[in-house]
DNA sequence: TGTCCGATATCCT
DNA sequence: GGATATCGGACAT
């Protein structure tokens, strides 16, 4: 199968099954000159203004989550607790706010490179949570709202033909949303493959 | 202008 | 397993 990047429609369907989709993809960061990234292997939804856990609760918008709102294969990406850079892929059409949080990857492009930029050298603990994976592939502020889509992207989605069935997808509540009450942190909106030695600890 | 706190990582025991 | 680093956005004052 043909290497090729995922393009808007990709990111246009159900953010429930995007957000499995995407496991089996590469993430890539062309930085400076070097292609660096990995294959996705765990994943989180968040699903519209009635998820509670979202930062569009109730149609909540500022100028920190405006980039959840835009149309499908934007990026979405902010600091927590003063240093971890979160990102988020947008989904859905302009005006509702979805987004898939990529929270691990398995190292597989400039890894050398990777191993640089997070100053360490433990490929297990390269790129396996959400923080450490944005230290990584230096994504940060600057990326805010980019379109992956865009013709020449330097930050994009690549469809390798790695096939990932069902059978080995797992799902289990989100991760540090506890916040959001009993209904929405219980909900299965996290989605992994199993078995996979990078996913976070959670 | 001030206070509060998080969609985490890391270091310590 | 537990503490805590560190900061900008959100919202109250």
């Amino acid at each position: 199968m043909k290497v090729h990047r995922l393009p808007r429609e990709f990111f246009l369907q159900s953010t429930l099954k995007v957000s499995q989709l995407l496991l089996g993809k590469f993430l890539i960061h062309e930085y400076r000159g070097q292609k660096i990234g990995g294959m996705i292997v765990e994943t989180e939804a968040y699903i519209g203004p009635e998820d509670r856990a979202s930062h569009a609760f109730g149609g909540k918008q500022t100028p920190r989550n405006l980039a959840e709102y835009l149309v499908g294969g934007h990026v979405y990406i902010y600091l927590v607790y003063g240093m971890h850079w979160q990102l988020n892929f947008s989904t859905s059409f302009h005006g509702r706010p979805e987004c898939v949080l990529i929270r691990a990857l398995e190292p597989t492009d400039g890894t050398f490179v990777m191993q640089r930029l997070r100053r360490i050298k433990d490929i297990r603990n390269l790129t396996s949570g959400p923080g450490k994976l944005c230290q990584a592939l230096k994504l940060d502020k600057s990326y805010y709202g980019y379109d992956l889509c865009q013709k020449n992207s330097k930050l994009y989605l690549e469809d390798r033909g790695v096939k990932t069935p069902k059978k080995q997808i797992a799902s289990g509540p989100r991760i540090g949303i506890d916040y959001a009450g009993p209904h929405w942190s219980k909900k299965p909106w996290r989605f992994w493959i199993k078995n996979n030695p990078y996913i976070s600890k959670g």
